[in-house]
RNA sequence: GCCUUUGUAGCUCAAUGGAUAGAGCAGUGCUCUUCUAAGGCAUUGAUGUAGGUUCGAUUCCUACCAAAGGCACCA
């Protein structure tokens, strides 16, 4: 298909005016046309513009008001892309931005022995969408997520584990043996499909009861932290970097791959997978290498026993990069993760999503990395969303006070649960649709505002399935999908015979490519969510006037192909903000 | 104190320097014997303050006010 804004310049062009695509946009009353040029050349003669001349079968007319020129397109236009959309619904509104680039994006970075809260939520949501429209874009992606298993929170957390007297492991430890070994001999199944499954449930049982004692136990770590047992935690902080101590190396292994095994379950429910997972027990010893490096070099400098960056003559601040007990700290860590990373994907843009609260730190890390290594910062882009934040203030793992991923999504489960009730569908079905709308819900409220603003989070207000919502859009979606099958019930095709005259629908149909091209350039994935909503909304005007399923309208096999690709057009988009499109609910 | 970000309707959010600032929620009044009412229709309501740049400013600049974040051994 072509691009109509091309044809749109070249016929510009013809009045000689020279435009871009940035110049032409889609006015905001579809009663001036689909696409607009403002004539801002004051010298330009627009009163003698020959727009009779325009010509070509997908404009229909040019129409000045005021300094505007006013293309509509031709009905011929809106029939070959409502075909092409049906043709193949699954490359609508993909461009060639990217085309051919590797783009590396890391996001969610959540830490083992720490909860994963509705902040990881954030980064997920955003760092998914961004890496599917670069995909779209043309991009080869390679998602990336970073993983604090080593620092002080970990110390604090086994500190805990130790006091709460964690005797967990063993028993988890003998029960997974016992599992693998009846999975090795493939016997597990054979022992009988009811003891396997008590197995399984038991094992979630005992990992989530854990994860609630891990987290327990990072609670109790900080707090004592700042209240006087400081110097055990940093002691154990030491020997979890020398693995010196046999007792908290078992608690850690253990408790880092609970914390993995759990990160695992929660990605699978909110449609997300990392290709490249990086630790920061491994970038560590990189990074110390590099620092090392940079401080002979005269970039980093000793102060006060630590190894420092003074950012202050670049405008920055300063940071400590080794701590006066040798350590690294985090930004020596992410040093390594650059290396890290530009050795494992050889990556033209590399893009890192975190909190805003990050900002200045990445700053100078960057200014840091510019010394070490000046290729690497150069591709390197750092993206920082707000925070999820309460009314009463301030989340904070430290205190305890956070809401987590998992019980987020399961309290709005439980509300989308009590609005499917008496649908009548299998139980299994059922809990997908009820998972696939919660977790819709979910991921809408957090991308529909543009990345970088803070969320004030309200779980009443903050989550909606009505109107300005995800579940609207997916309920636009099941809804065509129904009227699809009735009609092929009765026996009506979708079909572009009898056309009718293509109004508001249509109008904004045809405008999802330069939604995703304008998302791509921007990174704003806010603006697939604007378009969404307005197509759904516009749909269920349509849906509320028109009669579709109409065997004495012959018009009806366009009505249909018209809903098939509206369908196909909100499955794509949503699919794009990692939002699944479930076919009923 | 310094640096960064943000202030749009009662509330939660949109709006690449351009046309009458869009939605949803809440409020009010309608709408299911008809393709899924998680729907539709109607209606009330907003750019923090003061300047500046511009033919044109929610958007850019300055000051002020307010909120959030950061500013040495957390991440």
């Amino acid at each position: 298909m072509v691009d109509i804004r091309d044809i749109v310049i070249g016929e510009l062009e013809k009045l000689s005016i020279k435009a871009t695509k940035a110049d032409l946009n889609p006015p905001k009353d579809i009663k001036n046309g689909d696409l607009s040029f403002f004539v801002k050349d004051k010298g330009f003669d627009i009163a003698n513009l020959k727009l009779e001349t325009v010509s070509h079968p997908y404009i229909e007319k040019a129409v000045l008001v005021g300094r505007f020129i006013n293309f509509f397109y031709s009905p011929k236009y809106f029939q070959d892309v409502i075909k092409e959309i049906n043709e193949d619904p699954n490359s609508f509104g993909k461009n060639t931005i990217l085309d051919g680039e590797k783009v590396i994006i890391e996001f969610t970075d959540p830490n083992p022995f720490k909860p994963f809260h509705i902040g990881h939520l954030m980064s997920n949501s955003i760092g998914e969408a961004i890496s599917r429209i670069a995909t779209w874009s043309g991009a080869e992606v390679t998602r990336a997520n970073y993983q604090g298993d080593v620092g002080p929170h970990v110390a604090k957390a086994i500190w805990g584990m130790m006091r709460l007297g964690m005797t967990l492991p063993e028993v988890t430890e003998k029960y997974w043996n016992k599992r693998r070994i009846l999975d090795f001999f493939g016997l597990a199944s054979w022992f009988g499909a009811k003891v396997y499954e008590e197995g399984k449930l038991m094992k979630h049982f005992r990992e989530r009861e854990a994860i609630l004692k891990i987290g327990e136990a990072y609670v109790l770590g900080s707090s004592s932290y700042e209240e006087g047992s400081r110097q055990e935690i940093d002691e154990i902080n030491k020997k979890i970097y020398q693995k010196s101590d046999p007792e908290i190396n078992a608690l850690y292994d253990w408790g880092r791959k609970v914390s993995l095994a759990h990160f695992e379950e929660i990605y699978a429910k909110l449609g997300t997978n990392f290709d490249k997972y990086f630790f920061e027990s491994e970038s560590a010893p990189l990074g110390m290498f590099v620092a090392e490096e940079l401080l002979e070099k005269g970039i980093l400098v000793k102060s006060d026993g630590a190894v420092v960056f003074k950012g202050e003559e670049y405008g920055l601040h300063t940071r400590v990069f080794i701590n006066s007990q040798g350590l690294p700290t985090y930004e020596t860590k992410e040093l390594g993760l650059a290396k890290m990373k530009f050795d494992q994907v050889d990556y033209d843009k590399s893009i890192v999503i975190t909190a805003s609260e990050q900002t200045d730190f990445y700053k100078v890390f960057l200014k840091v990395l510019e010394f070490a290594n000046p290729t690497v910062a150069n591709k390197t882009r750092h993206i920082s969303h707000g925070m999820m934040r309460f009314a009463e203030g301030k989340m904070s793992s430290r205190k305890g006070n956070v809401i987590t991923g998992e019980s987020l999504i399961a309290d709005v489960e439980k509300l989308v649960e009590e609005k499917m009730k008496d649908r009548d569908l299998a139980a299994a079905q059922k809990r997908e649709i009820m998972t696939d709308v919660a977790v819709g819900a979910i991921k809408y409220s957090i991308l529909k505002q543009s990345p970088g603003k803070d969320i004030i989070f309200d779980f009443n207000k903050s989550l909606s399935f009505e109107g300005d919502s995800g579940p609207y859009i997916q309920y636009a979606h099941a809804r065509i999908n129904s009227v699809l099958r009735k009609a092929k019930e009765q026996g009506i095709k979708p079909c572009l015979e009898h056309v009718e005259n293509p109004g508001e629908l249509e109008h904004i149909l045809v405008r999802f490519p330069e939604v995703v091209e304008r998302a791509q350039l921007e990174l704003a994935p806010q603006l697939i969510v604007t378009y969404l909503i307005t197509l759904a909304s516009t749909f269920n005007a349509y849906y509320a006037n028109n009669v579709i399923i109409d065997k004495a309208n012959k018009s009806s096999s366009y009505r249909l192909a018209l809903a098939e690709a509206v369908k196909n057009t909100l499955a794509v988009g949503l699919s794009l903000i990692g939002i699944r499109a479930p076919e009923e609910m």
